[in-house]
DNA sequence: TTCCCACCTGGGATCGATTTCATACTCTGG
DNA sequence: CCAGAGTATGAAATCGATCCCAGGTGGGAA
């Protein structure tokens, strides 16, 4: 084993001791070109007696790009994100790469410097949930392979791998209409991406749909990173007496209503029903479980770095978006206002009903 | 702006474009030595009209090291590691280092196939929630500076920040054993590592402490990474019906032991008291409030890069042990056995009453 | 006037692995 | 017995930024 190395080992001194020059040594280790089995053998055991262990930075300078992949997410600490990045890490590794994971926070700005640092790392590649254009195209610029996830930017040169936002909050306002709900509140985070524009979108037309007006004021927007969200939401079922059902646009908003329906004391359903698009645990541990429009989030990653990869690995042709369908999980959140039993499908309260699972590409 | 750039722009070509040398152009960029003005504004200038990025490959062949700093986590997807990710990131950021992260799945092979990923690529520095020692041992031994998380590995040579995991769960299973039972269970993961370790022996010496003697059936271990806790957890349970609390060890075992409890129709506290060491975002959502064991998390994530970076800057000295105190957070979970008050504290059900807060240095 | 120092610049070595390229040896078939 | 394919090897160039050092200027002190 080793004895206390002070100086890096490096591929002369392996050499060296296998009685060789650097060049067989490379070729040796790197399995190119002609060398002798024996030879081989000796350096490869002068490697490992010496512990050597190469030099990316030097391998990398001579030849194209690091191993290692960027992810930019908007917060490590939102659980849809780390399983994004659990699933484009496990992806990557089996693929013998590595990840450098960087945390825009939502600031375009950060995003950016980011994809600063992984140009100037040589990164093979990037995934990155976009909060803005200029990263992806400044990337996209200096030849590097960009998978948008998540959301797109709409920069062009990029691949996507994202969710079907409309259909997911479309299936599931639907069945609020279904249930007999007539004045339904979306809570919001944001509408500059294209998850939150998408998300009302199949808000409005599940309206449109049943033919039930809608209200541009059953619309709350709190903003990214709120102040204090229960606040807000508080004030808006104040001025809304009437609402009867809830539908939150992604997890954090949900937990912000679950929260302060709680904390007023309304029962959930009967006073009033809850969806949530995006499905965590504790949405599966509350009593009534939510009613949730569930994401495969580690499977988006999974895939968008398999996409990446299939691009690092040189593979041509036009940018392709993967959408993955989401699935509607019925739990005990949703019944008829008023309690009412009005409910189509019977449904056990802690079972889900799979609706429209698999993917679909698009150019 | 960039002109659609298929070759990389080098140092040389920014010097060029400045009207000077290679040498030159560097240190007007970095600020070394002595450039007159007129021309580091020139070399500027050009730069950023070329869209230059420096090639860190180079930089650190010829320097030491690159800016990359390591992270192993045992799980992602976990929210513990996740928050934790979270919290070395944005020190590290500030620092305007760069993140790799690596997900060993609580496999030693994995972690040091990682360390060995760090090595080569010349990380500044690593952080690692030790599966073992031989990762740690690895780097230490290649000078590369190394500060463990949350567990010790008893490898020497390195910084660590941890959790006092025995006084938590002391304190915990003490305001068991003050409540009135006698017969409290405790739900394990894993006993390998040294947050398990100290937690069995903290609910031993609470039960010490109190004079209540042990009994070995009352401890279960799941092994990591259980094909199904929850029949584990039923099992366990139909197996000692004397059980009036039960003392998780983790979030992991904490919500199989919920699921279990839920499922069999135990009222919680009343038929079962249950805390949890790590509170998480659900266990203050159920209803009733998980009483629970909080760890700063994202600070230790916090912390243990700021020592890292301080000893990547130079910091000499004697490895140092970080030890951070966790916080008792009284919910609605945990109560005197059957229900009956001899509740010592009256505590509201939402609130948490702190308890040691704070932290340790030694060596 | 001379010397010294502070200021400024560019040449060239350097980091470590890869990759031509030139050389040389060993067979095989004609 | 030789041409040429196939096999092996090492010297040297290369990648891009850094940095030591030699060379050059100008101004102030001796």
């Amino acid at each position: 084993m080793g004895k206390g190395k002070r100086t890096r080992v490096t591929l002369r001194q392996v050499a060296q001791e296998a009685g060789t020059s650097a060049s067989t040594a490379s070729r040796a280790l790197a399995g190119n070109g002609y060398v002798a089995e024996a030879i081989k053998a000796r350096v490869v055991a002068a490697a490992d007696r010496l512990g050597y262990v190469p030099d990316v930075s030097a391998r990398s300078l001579k030849g194209r790009s690091s191993g290692l992949v960027g992810l930019v997410v908007s917060d490590l600490r939102n659980q849809f994100y780390a399983a994004l990045a659990a699933g484009v890490e496990g992806s990557l590794a089996a693929a013998g790469h590595q990840m450098v994971l960087v945390d825009d926070h939502g600031s375009d700005a950060q995003a950016l410097e980011g994809a600063r640092a992984f140009l100037a790392m040589r990164a093979a590649g990037v995934l990155l949930a976009p909060v803005g254009r200029a990263a992806t195209e400044l990337l996209v610029e200096h030849g590097t392979p960009v998978v948008e996830v998540d959301r797109r930017s709409g920069a062009r040169g990029c691949d996507a791998v994202t969710i079907d936002s409309e259909r997911g909050a479309r299936d599931a306002v639907a069945h609020l209409l279904e249930l007999g709900h007539r004045r339904i509140a979306m809570v919001l985070d944001e509408t500059m991406w294209d998850t939150g524009r998408n998300r009302l979108k199949g808000y409005r037309a599940a309206h449109r749909d049943a033919g039930v007006p809608l209200s541009r004021r059953l619309v709350l927007d709190l903003g990214l990173r709120p102040a204090d969200p229960g606040a807000d939401v508080a004030a808006f079922l104040d001025a809304n007496p009437g609402v009867t059902a809830v539908f939150a646009a992604n997890n954090v908003v949900a937990e912000a209503v679950w929260q302060e329906l709680k904390r007023r004391g309304s029962a959930v359903p009967r006073d009033c029903s809850v969806i949530s698009f995006d499905d965590l645990g504790w949405m599966r541990i509350v009593e009534p479980g939510l009613t949730a429009v569930r994401q495969p989030v580690y499977d988006m990653g999974r895939q968008a770095a398999d996409l990446l990869l299939a691009r690092i690995a040189g593979e041509r042709g036009r940018a392709q978006t993967l959408t993955l369908q989401p699935e509607f999980v019925r739990r005990g959140s949703t019944c008829a206002p008023g309690g009412t039993a009005r409910t189509a499908h019977p449904s056990p309260p802690g079972g889900g009903a799979a609706r429209g699972v698999g993917s679909d590409v698009s150019a």
